[in-house]
DNA sequence: AATTTTGTTTACTGTATGGTAGATTTTTTA
DNA sequence: TAAAAAATCTACCATACAGTAAACAAAATT
């Protein structure tokens, strides 16, 4: 074994750790939120203790803000990956429904919300801000797509299509129906995706 | 002068500076949050010292909750005064715009969305979920009557239609939008209320 | 095996904050 | 105007938590 391939491996069994500590952080940010997360929290769950996570993370600020680069890592991703022939609300429609999916097990929802504090934060974050320009980038050409064709509402701005689209991976109605209604998430990611194109009002919805 | 209006006039004084306490926790609450509102930020804003306001209130949580609950009357209020003749779309789309309108005038959002604290705190509070359900009650009734009158999708369920409703009085994407876009505070209401009855989906909206 | 290096932990510091006791001032009453 | 009552404030306590220093253990290197 060559001395390349043993400090790979080392920092193989690194990236590990630092995978298994944002996946802590990830569940608990989730379950309890930025504030009544404690970095005791995540050391408990991880079973390391908590000078360890500084090794890897300077801050907690930190610690979150890559556990919400790795979430929009996902979306890049899934995004790079679908069929570029799609269809524009096809495709938004995929896009949304992957992230309903990672929230309802369990991951995080994609925007900072409700908490300012958090959304400032996280603006000072340029690694973050980076992917999310990024991010945006390519769905605001999706969304202007959507338009020409006839399938997104031509009357709205891009931006007001483009937040209201982002709200929805957020959107508390998710959580209310998911602690208060029977409905499973299938029918939960169902209806979402149905509210978020067709709204709520009239008869006879498009998809 | 009686003794009786005395009182009557102490009691007086006594709600007024409840309502500036009110008024002062709602803007902190509606700029930075529950969890970085302090009771000194309270204290400061209002102009007393922190041991006044557990006078009035006996614990954050309590005042919050009190805060929350003023909204609720407020909402409860415009739905009493509004023309029961009035269409049900356009009964819960009136209300909608009150709760956008409180809040871009630095009022609060009407669900507690993001936190879980934040939920179970004001699920403990018995008279907030009191008036919750009353308010959800009347509302189910106009859900109820729109669908009939076909100006409600009837594919959804009820709950989705109404926690869809509700999220979007808290919706972030109006943050968003006050934040990023040269939109004026009607403009932001007029779109919301747009995405809320027809999505952002297909061309020519209803309304 | 001795030495260095790396990683981990225990035990701590400093600060923020919800809440309170008791002194102090203001207002009311007589 | 003096005594009593009410309201308010200063100064404090206890707790929780982000972050760190230094002791300790494990591994790698010689």
């Amino acid at each position: 074994m060559s001395i390349l391939s043993k400090l790979s491996f080392k920092d193989q069994a690194f990236k590990l750790r630092e995978d298994a500590i944002l996946d802590a952080a990830t569940r608990i940010l989730a379950g309890k939120g930025f504030d009544l997360m404690t970095m005791d929290d995540v050391a408990l769950e991880v079973g390391l203790s908590k000078p360890s996570l500084y090794k890897h993370f300077k801050s907690k600020e930190d610690l979150v803000g890559e556990a919400m680069i790795r979430l929009l890592d996902g979306a890049l991703d899934f995004l790079a990956r679908q069929n570029t022939a799609d269809s524009p609300v096809g495709r938004l429609s995929g896009l949304l429904e992957w992230a309903m999916r990672v929230r309802l097990d369990g991951g995080l929802p994609f925007l900072p919300s409700a908490s300012p504090q958090v959304r400032d934060m996280l603006t000072r974050n340029l690694r973050y801000v980076t992917k999310v320009l990024k991010l945006n980038g390519q769905l605001e050409k999706i969304v202007q797509a959507g338009k020409k064709a006839g399938e997104l509402r031509s009357d709205l701005p891009d931006d007001v299509i483009l937040f209201s689209y982002y709200a929805r991976t957020c959107d508390p109605a998710v959580e209310y129906l998911r602690l208060y209604s029977k409905m499973d998430t299938e029918a939960i990611i169902a209806h979402m995706l149905g509210v978020c194109f067709d709204g709520i009002g009239r008869n006879s919805p498009s998809r």
